[in-house]
DNA sequence: CGCCGTCTTGACGAATCTCAAATAAAGTGG
DNA sequence: CCACTTTATTTGAGATTCGTCAAGACGGCG
């Protein structure tokens, strides 16, 4: 993501007042914006394997293109849902609010991955969507997408994978949240985020991450000095290098060895 | 379920050999089940909401009926996907098992509840589930499912209606986990299980568990004296009375009000 | 009746959290 | 672009929660 970050346009950052303004804020860029059958991401997002007549139908149903200044919401709890966002350029977050009002980071969202499956169930939002830096997504609208999944069995097939795909994410988090220490979960979270950058193409070994101490420790179920303090550690091990945001793993068999021992 | 379990048959335990072996072992009780649209949990499992047309389509694809043993296991981690399971009768544990082989329970599972989806994103299951008493299940084709919710749309949607209720219910699961304290998790788990037996129709104030301490201990992400001194303190506390597995909540409103506490 | 798996309870220890203070980095307005 | 303000990060010391180890009780099943 560094590279991202080199080319992302600097916006002044606005707060959100309401969900309306929020959304109406959100810049539609479309005109300038490629199709999907172009789309530099469409080997690992939602068109993957899809016949150009399917691609057609797909890039009919993907309405807009827009951004989302860097703290900016795409969607929040509560909102009606209409549309899967995939996101194209950027980083989010994914947010769930607790019945005491607490927050809980749900997940770190990279290019090609798909936001909003949490509305599927019951046609509302469950949490909300934030973006980490200044970021574009594509709006695919469901009703839409259910439509063509009828007509092209590609299409259901990609549409399921993205929901299956939502549950195997979750499942890895329980994994994560129920078995591990808190070493073994840093550890796990920075392979994690390594091996997505790998498959996107950027760096694998040095990367910038995009959120603070304390969100990678709700999304890991730790107070963030406990994720300061193992940083430091790793550090001291020469399992990486960290400067502020800035990770560089020099040791990614071991903390990857980290996260398998049975303890 | 204690009504279930008083009329649950007695069936000599196995132990699985192979998965082979397993699937083959489980009994196929076709005959004498009813179809779908007589069956008493068709307002809470697949069918919601379907018309007779679909009824009919789906009734067409529950292709066998079976029985799984109390300890028999109807899927495991690697086994090809072809089919969701919907629990007719008892209950079920569904395991992930992580990368170093720890083992973690990620949902306990009741009548009208689908299980299986974790298979269809790669096609094959990736994780098992176990019954905890003697059971019964309907499987489900999924191909065929996939054919018929080309062409109703009513089915379309209840199938994406199970994929996101799993993406919720293991939502719930992370903020469980990520967020609260022992004592919490206990309560909510409670407090849970108490709900669902509700809307099946069974007392919400006193019921059986079904799994071990150690088992609901791998479920709330704690060790199995955690989880029995809790049971012990609420009981002190008068929140609750226990008896090896049988318990009956005595105060549900401050067990409640335990798991929304914001600290 | 006796065995084995399950459960309870206690004492102790380790991992993580809390509170606090100092430092570093990022954002803001002139 | 700088000075100022705010936010984020690091690190330490002490408190707390939960896990570990161990022993004994209970209970279902053969």
């Amino acid at each position: 993501m560094g590279a991202v970050a080199a080319v992302a346009v600097k916006t002044a950052m606005t707060t959100n007042v309401s969900p309306f303004r929020a959304r109406s804020a959100l810049r539609d860029v479309s005109r300038t914006a490629p199709t999907c059958s172009t789309c530099t991401l469409r080997e690992v997002c939602l068109p993957v394997g899809l016949t150009t007549d399917a691609m057609t139908g797909l890039e009919a149903i993907v309405t807009t293109r827009m951004r989302v200044a860097k703290g900016e919401t795409l969607y929040r709890s509560g909102d009606r849902f209409t549309a899967l966002y995939a996101i194209r350029l950027g980083s989010f977050k994914t947010v769930l609010l607790a019945d005491d009002g607490h927050e809980q980071v749900a997940g770190y969202h990279m290019p090609g991955e798909i936001l909003g499956t949490d509305g599927v169930g019951l046609g509302r939002h469950d949490g909300e969507a934030i973006a980490l830096e200044d970021s574009e997504v594509c709006a695919i609208s469901f009703e839409g997408l259910r439509r063509l999944a009828r007509d092209q069995e590609a299409v259901q097939q990609n549409l399921h994978r993205v929901l299956a795909d939502e549950i195997m994410r979750e499942r890895k988090i329980m994994v994560i949240l129920g078995t591990m220490s808190a070493e073994q979960r840093l550890a796990a979270f920075l392979v994690d985020l390594s091996e997505r950058y790998r498959a996107r193409g950027y760096s694998s070994s040095e990367f910038v991450l995009r959120m603070t101490r304390e969100e990678i420790g709700s999304y890991l179920g730790l107070k963030l000095e406990t994720v300061s303090r193992l940083l430091s550690r790793f550090q001291r091990e020469a399992l990486l290098q960290v400067q502020g945001r800035v990770v560089k793993l020099l040791d990614p068999i071991t903390l990857r060895q980290l996260v398998e021992q049975s303890s």
